[in-house]
RNA sequence: GGGCGCUUAGCUCAGUUGGUUAGAGCGCAGCCUUCACACGGCUGAGGUCGUGGGUUCGAGUCCCUCAGCGCCCACCA
């Protein structure tokens, strides 16, 4: 017999019955390494890259950022996938589940330069004898990019191959051959390939405009990567005087940095303020500098907020920036890119001034500080010109920083490249309703940022590890940079380093001279890269085949702290090249939070390794623990639950040596039949009542676990599955022991023994995807094959032939989840159990008389279970009295009692 | 300031479309030993379901108010 397959396909259940072996003394630990090794060697979770695309599931697996650790949260969310991955491998489908390491960008950077001493300097000619100095000096060796990239590869190695360890030891049935890194060659093709396609169509830009910008980094940012930190700061309020009329005439403004009143171009209030609108069209004079500045009116400005009216300058905030293009403002910026003020030039067109000497003077002491010093300084000097009114009064506010910085952002000036991502707003909704997220309600937080973006993406960063925009321009014969004139490479010729490589037509020693070239220098956003992770593991451009087997993919596993960066990138990215969804479902975890519900991270130093838990534990019990939590809800770290799961992990080795093992009239013998058999037993063979309450009931299950699985609700379907599985063991294995035992030639324990060894079956294959080594372990006694490889539980197909239905031709089909007998059993033998606690007595006492008065179907169904429950209970032959009528009771007498 | 989520036993959480005495596990208490399992088994005690209203024959479940916690977003002078 063999079990129809999702979509008509045929697998047998399993290979030939193999002779069972059942160890004397089962046991959890060691079953990782013993199946990890197993499964490689067998090639278990390889992908088929031959199946047609409908039988196809694949998967758009995070690539965890190697440069970090590994974080208990990890484990949680990769067992979330990788439970899906393991319930659609069983259902039949060929699973594409990739494993994919980010290497590329801002981390690696820091650590290789902290690990090896090096720092990169573009300008270098690569050296490719270069090794790392063995002893780290205090200075930083310069090396040249293609070097230093080289150095990222060596130790991100490293770290790949340590990751790779608590994957495969966590038990996840990724296809290892499958690996990429979002540094690696077809990485940085597939980007910069991409990457020429939105150009040619006009999808991206190169503009030169107000950037946010990290000081530290010295690199641009963007809207994704920003965060705001509560930082404290102080209102000044500072007097402008009114230029004109009267004299004594002033304006006041409070800001909380005055170090940008060099820097101030404008003052600003709302058009409707009375207090203001007869300022409008004059000029004020800032205190200190003499710089003459009109006072205009934008609906931004906020009445309620300090005075009323504010200092424009450029650049503070994202304010600021829009003050200064909608109103035409002139630009005077004086922080440089190391966060620094720099020299500017006083009384030169645009820096005109009515006190030249006070701005020289000014001004002059405040160059080469940084912008927290000048600060200081300048507030010095406005207090003793009296400009400053009143002390400062101390507030907090939120400042936007880079997520990874660590002083506040500046806004500079400077040459991006910028995704259209704004044009596309609507269409970009729009995909965001046709996704199926799980759960639904993390619907809205793509939604909102989507709502809410107010400049397309910046995707360049003045960085060295990442992908080179495959981009040169052309020198004139000045040897200016003209940025209209680009130089582009063949796509056969990617990827390319246009700081080492030569564009087509020019020699090498054409760089930076005048009439020759230069290579664009900066790198792209990690998340230009890794918004194309669903098209470099489809073999986008390189695997046709492939691609149009498995693109769009089916999931995208995720957390949702990354909904704006990632998946958004992601959706814009396929939109732009494809049109379409890169995937039909996003499955969004939760965070692990610790037992005092704070989030867990590397920053309040309580962040968590996998691998102590995993040793201390066990794979399978992390996994139960994981498998507990909910997508989208945080989920504490509890050891209390994986202790729980390796509890119930070693109750399975042990139920099933008893229903392997035991349950043959030899005890040692298998079961004549294999459990649910390509050659099974008699339809007939399973004739008592209550074994067969145990099948329907397991075929509730059965139905209800696969379609919370299906469903994205796995904890749900372990929660079924395990609380059949305890009642399996407490009642029905004790009701059915002795029959169990009986002769081969006896029907009853024929009965017995099949629909123990079925129900085991079936409970291995569904607990399968959750606790991986056990239920191999388990399967390994007695099938051929693996468990991971059979075929999900099906009710109707493998369970209904045993009830009956099927041979009586016509009868009614099973109604799941029934099972009066049983429960009536169950019910009868928990007040036996209960009578001889309460007398403090052994489980096995014995049981003089039983009395149950009840209605009479219920009695019936006791009669039906009559001789399990004597057997179970401990009950004297002939001890047992059912009686119609009511009160419904139970009345246990003990012996000796 | 806007949005989303959460608030059920000491702890961690289930409670599907509103329907009889609100469930599980852990922890706790008591008892039982070894014929699958002491890495065990049995039994038990624990809850006015955050507050205040409303709809309904009936509300943990639907609507409104408020409070607390968490997260996301925001133009932060």
């Amino acid at each position: 017999m063999s079990i129809p397959r999702e979509g008509g396909a045929q697998r047998p259940i399993a290979g030939a019955t193999r002779r069972v072996r059942v160890p004397e003394k089962p046991g959890v630990d060691g079953l990782e390494a013993r199946w990890g090794e197993a499964w490689e060697s067998a090639g278990t979770y390889r992908f088929d890259p031959g199946a047609p695309p409908d039988k196809v599931f694949a998967i758009d697996t995070p690539p965890p950022t190697v440069s970090g650790s590994l974080h208990i949260g990890h484990a949680m969310s990769y067992t979330h996938t990788d439970v899906v991955a393991r319930f659609w491998r069983m259902r039949g489908r060929a699973v594409l589940y990739p494993m994919g390491w980010d290497d590329n960008g801002l981390p690696t950077e820091r650590r290789v330069q902290n690990y090896f001493g090096v720092r990169c300097d573009p300008g270098l000619p690569y050296d490719p004898g270069f090794e790392p100095p063995s002893q780290r000096g205090r200075e930083l060796v310069a090396v040249s990019r293609p070097n230093f990239v080289e150095l990222c590869h060596r130790l991100t190695a490293e770290d790949e191959r340590a990751f790779e360890h608590v994957w495969r030891t966590l038990g996840l049935s990724v296809d290892w051959s499958r690996t990429y890194t979002t540094i690696g060659d077809r990485s940085r093709r597939a980007s910069q390939l991409a990457f020429l396609r939105m150009l040619a169509r006009d999808e991206v830009y190169q503009h030169e405009a107000p950037t946010l910008w990290d000081v530290d980094f010295h690199t641009a940012v963007s809207q994704a990567e920003l965060e705001d930190r509560e930082r404290p700061g102080a209102y000044h309020r500072i007097r402008f005087a009114l230029v004109g009329g009267d004299a004594s005439a002033e304006v006041q403004i409070e800001t909380t940095r005055p170090v940008l009143l060099p820097a101030c171009v404008a003052l600003v209030a709302h058009p409707e303020d009375g207090r203001y609108r007869p300022l409008f069209g004059r000029t004020v004079r800032t205190p200190l500098f003499g710089v003459e500045v009109p006072v205009v009116a934008h609906a931004l400005a906020d009445p309620e907020k300090g005075t009323g009216i504010a200092m424009v300058c450029t650049f503070g905030d994202t304010t600021d920036i829009v003050w200064w293009r909608e109103l035409h403002l002139p630009t005077r910026t004086v922080v440089g890119r190391d966060g620094r003020l720099e020299p500017v030039p006083w009384g030169a067109p645009g820096w005109e001034s009515d006190d030249l000497d006070g701005a020289l003077g000014a001004y002059g002491e405040l160059v080469g500080r940084t912008v927290r010093q000048a600060q200081e300084r300048i507030v010095e000097l406005l207090s003793r010109s009296g400009d400053l009114v009143g002390e400062p009064r101390a507030i907090t506010h939120p400042v936007k920083f880079y997520e990874k910085g660590e002083r506040p952002l500046e806004i500079v000036s400077s040459r991006q490249w910028f995704v259209r991502t704004l044009q596309h707003r609507q269409r970009l909704l729009e995909r965001g309703e046709e996704l199926h997220w799980h759960p639904g309600y993390m619907a809205h937080r793509y939604r909102a940022w989507v709502e809410g973006l107010n400049s397309d993406w910046n995707i360049s960063r003045q960085r060295f590890f990442g992908v080179p925009f495959p981009v040169w321009y052309a020198l004139d014969d000045d040897g200016a940079v003209r940025y209209d004139r680009r130089l582009l490479p063949q796509p056969g010729r990617l990827p390319v380093d246009p700081s080492t490589d030569v564009p087509d037509g020019y020699a090498p020693d054409q760089r930076g001279r005048p009439g020759g070239f230069v290579g664009d220098p900066d790198v792209m956003d990690t998340w230009a890269t890794s918004s194309l992770t669903p098209l470099i593991v489809s073999g986008w451009e390189e695997d046709p085949e492939l691609f149009a087997r498995v693109f769009p993919m089916d999931l995208r596993p995720q957390a949702h702290d990354i909904i704006r960066t990632w998946l958004f990138a992601t959706v814009v990215r396929s939109e732009l090249e494809l049109g379409a969804l890169p995937w039909s479902d996003a499955a969004i975890s939760g965070f692990v939070v610790d037992p005092d519900r704070k989030k867990m991270s590397k920053s309040t130093g309580n962040a968590t390794t996998p691998l102590p838990y995993l040793e201390r534990h066990g794979a399978d019990a992390v996994r139960y623990w994981a498998a507990g939590g909910k997508l989208g809800t945080d989920t504490a770290l509890d050891e209390g639950q994986m202790k729980v799961g390796r509890r119930l992990a070693i109750k399975i080795l042990n139920a099933s040596k008893f229903v392997l093992g035991r349950s043959s009239p030899d005890g040692g013998g298998p079961p004549e039949t294999p459990p649910a058999a390509e050659v099974p037993p008699p339809a007939a063979a399973v004739i008592e009542p209550i074994d067969r309450d145990l099948l329907r009931r397991l075929g509730g299950v059965v139905t209800e676990a696969t379609s919370a699985l299906a469903g994205y609700d796995h904890s749900r379907a372990l929660e079924l599955t395990e609380g059949f599985f305890w009642s399996f063991c407490d009642d029905y294995l004790e009701l059915v022991k002795n029959r169990s035992y009986g002769d081969p030639a006896d029907p009853r324990a024929v009965s017995a023994r099949t629909t123990l060894v079925l129900a085991l079956s079936v409970q291995l294959r569904l607990f399968a995807p959750f606790l991986p080594y056990v239920t191999e372990e388990v399967w390994s006694w007695w099938q051929a094959g693996s468990v991971h490889l059979a075929p999900w539980p099906d009710a109707a197909a493998e369970l209904e032939p045993f009830l009956g239905s099927v041979a009586a031709g016509g009868a009614p089909a099973p109604v799941w989840g029934e099972s009066p007998v049983l429960d009536a059993a169950t019910e009868v033998l928990a007040a036996v159990r209960k009578e001889k606690t309460t007398h403090k007595r052994s489980m096995r006492a014995r049981v003089a008389s039983l009395t149950v008065v009840d209605l009479p179907d219920r009695l019936e169904h006791l009669r039906a279970a009559e001789r399990d429950l004597l057997d179970a209970g401990g009950i004297e032959p002939g001890g047992l009295a059912l009686r119609e009528g009511g009160p419904a009771s139970v009345t246990v007498v003990l012996d000796g009692a």
